[in-house]
DNA sequence: CTGGTAGTTGAAGTTAACTTCAAGTCAAGT
DNA sequence: ACTTGACTTGAAGTTAACTTCAACTACCAG
């Protein structure tokens, strides 16, 4: 067992949730960065774990990986993102989150309320 | 101008914002369906139009068609769906909406509270 | 130092959800 | 009847987001 904080591609695959081949496909796109060691493996930073989450949020409220892309390079660069800078990503989604909240609720309230759908 | 209470793929198409494309591919998959012509052409009930906004709302929030194609097979056969029966549908994704919110909040809230992202 | 697990690459394969294409045929106003 | 725009088909093409593969190399516990 290593105490060093730097992951293996298997160890933040295993805990961000992603296949290890997801986690490389997203190094190769620029979502998250690592460094290599002597040999050429990769080794990523503990804060990896947050853009993983993020990237893992954005998907699931149906954001492609490019808009993404566009997301992520909105953070300061140069130092490790704050817990503001996150939050200020996510607030971002919010009008879309609520956008998909309000379809819903107009389709739950019967469809004749529909806007734009021509009934 | 025709008064009839059948329309074209491409009023259809118009009407509910789809490509006619997707129309078809969509009558090709049996999530909506037409009766044809003398000549073969499509020809769709009105009631075609909510089929592709519970669709389209469906896309929205992220169902692939073949979760919409199960939902849709759960309407009664036989008869036009009611609103209630198109209320019940929908209401099946509040829980799908209501885990986005939660994950999306989890997320502004600071990403510290992140449930099983390993950070 | 050696064995086994984990990591490397680029290229090719996969799936969903469509779109585009070519070569026609149909519908309807005049 | 003619013309024009809308419609038909099946097959092939597209894009996103990965996954799989093969052949190879690195890391590290014992």
């Amino acid at each position: 067992m290593h105490t060093t904080d730097l992951l293996t591609v298997g160890e933040i695959a295993r805990r961000s949730g992603f296949a290890d081949s997801a986690v490389r496909y997203y190094e190769k796109l620029g979502l998250v960065s690592a460094i290599r060691t002597a040999g050429g493996q990769r080794r990523f930073e503990r804060s990896t774990l947050r853009r993983l989450a993020f990237i893992r949020a954005a998907r699931n409220i149906g954001l492609s990986l490019d808009e993404v892309a566009a997301a992520l390079a909105s953070l300061p660069a140069g130092r490790t993102p704050t817990r503001a800078d996150w939050s200020r990503l996510s607030s971002g989604w919010r009008t879309r989150l609520d956008d998909q909240i309000e379809a819903l609720t107009a389709l739950r309230n019967g469809l004749d309320s529909c806007i734009g759908c021509g009934c």
